[in-house]
RNA sequence: CGCGGGGUAGAGAAAUGGCAUCUCGCAAGGCUCAUAACCUUGAGAUUGUGGGUUCGAGUCCCACCCCCGCAA
């Protein structure tokens, strides 16, 4: 029975998957990326699975390159590689290392949304589902043969970090369910319908930015789609100001789009259509606020206007 | 030493070196058929911490602590 399986991978993403591994098999060797410089003071900050093995002293390798990795790889003779969300593209002659190959985590249902943002592609399309996708590694980025697939639903008040939790989770339970099978040599890997791929690219900073010219159902989903982390954001009188969380709220008097009004009570913001009504938001050198919060400070609510 | 914003009542914000104010919330009362409405009154603050300048510091100077945006 095999058992010695390499994780290779860099984001919490992996983690729930690790916490079960754990249990039945044995790591043995964690590959992650090298710390780097984040954050304010731009201090070396470890990778989140690095954090992770040291506290469950697992052995962990940070290179450059994976290739220079290489003898570290062969060495514990590993049955299998599990790679999630490392950041790095792993040359064939690493994923052909391990006697069963190398299995990678993908966060949507392949050959939809291949590439580094399937979670947030799925929220900002308005999709209303989504899944993990287990395959055969290849030298192409989410190319190769599937495994196995296990499909989630998406709520309408799912955001990044709910959804990331599920799917972090269910990639978690469809490992467990999987690599016996796999190494069994029950599952037969097929060819994904290439016709079909889509891509989501790395995002940038332009794809969290609001245009209120567009109709509100899109920009909630676009709220959701990136937060709590990056963070959507407008401007307000040239402060940058993030927009944590909103909600649809029918309204067609105002014209302007971006105009801030008083709806209720609360804060909300008209867009093409109807508009949003502002729950959370985080101003420029501010702390986390509610929109009615944030309401209170603001003077002069008529030529209040984002941008 | 990457760049920058900020810390004032429970919350969010004002305050040319001179009585610490406004909005929300809270409490009591009033008005109304009625309200997330309106009116009256009230409680609530060692202005992040420690020094310094000054007749006088939220405000100016020095040091420190904490929070946040950008960038990576």
């Amino acid at each position: 029975m095999p058992k010695k399986i390499i994780f290779v991978g860099t984001t919490e993403f992996g983690i729930p998957t690790l916490e079960k591994l754990m249990k039945d098999y044995e790591l043995v060797l964690i590959i992650t990326q090298p710390d780097k410089p984040a954050g304010r003071d731009k201090k070396l900050t470890p990778p989140p699975i690095k954090t992770w093995a040291e506290k469950n002293n697992i052995k962990v390798l940070q290179p450059q390159k994976i290739l220079d990795s290489k003898l570290q790889i062969l060495d514990p003779q590993p049955d299998l590689m599990i790679v999630a969300a490392y950041g790095q593209i792993i040359p064939k002659e690493i994923l052909d290392l391990p006697k069963f190959g190398s299995i990678n985590i993908h966060g949507s249902i392949l050959p939809k949304y291949r590439g580094a943002s399937p979670i947030q592609a799925a929220i900002a399309n308005g999709d209303a589902e989504t899944g993990i996708t287990l395959i055969q590694m290849d030298e192409k980025m989410d190319h190769g043969p599937l495994i196995a697939a296990k499909t989630i639903n998406i709520n309408s008040n799912d955001n990044y970090m709910t959804l990331h939790k599920k799917l972090s989770d269910t990639a978690a339970d469809l490992v467990a369910e999987t690599l016996p099978k796999w190494v069994s040599g029950e599952i037969k890997p097929y060819e994904q319908n290439h016709e079909k791929a889509t891509f989501v690219h790395l995002l940038s900073k332009n794809d969290s930015k609001i245009n209120w010219s567009r109709p509100s159902i899109e920009i909630d989903r676009q709220i959701r789609a990136f937060n709590p982390e990056p963070g959507t954001w407008t401007t307000l009188a040239n402060k940058h100001l993030k927009i944590l969380a909103a909600e649809i709220i029918a309204d067609h008097k105002i014209e302007l789009p971006g105009k801030l009004y008083v709806a209720n009570g609360e804060l909300a913001v008209k867009c093409l259509d109807s508009g949003l009504l502002l729950k959370k938001v985080k101003p420029e050198g501010k702390n986390e606020m509610t929109g009615k919060d944030f309401l209170n400070g603001l003077k002069n609510l008529n030529n209040k206007i984002f941008i």
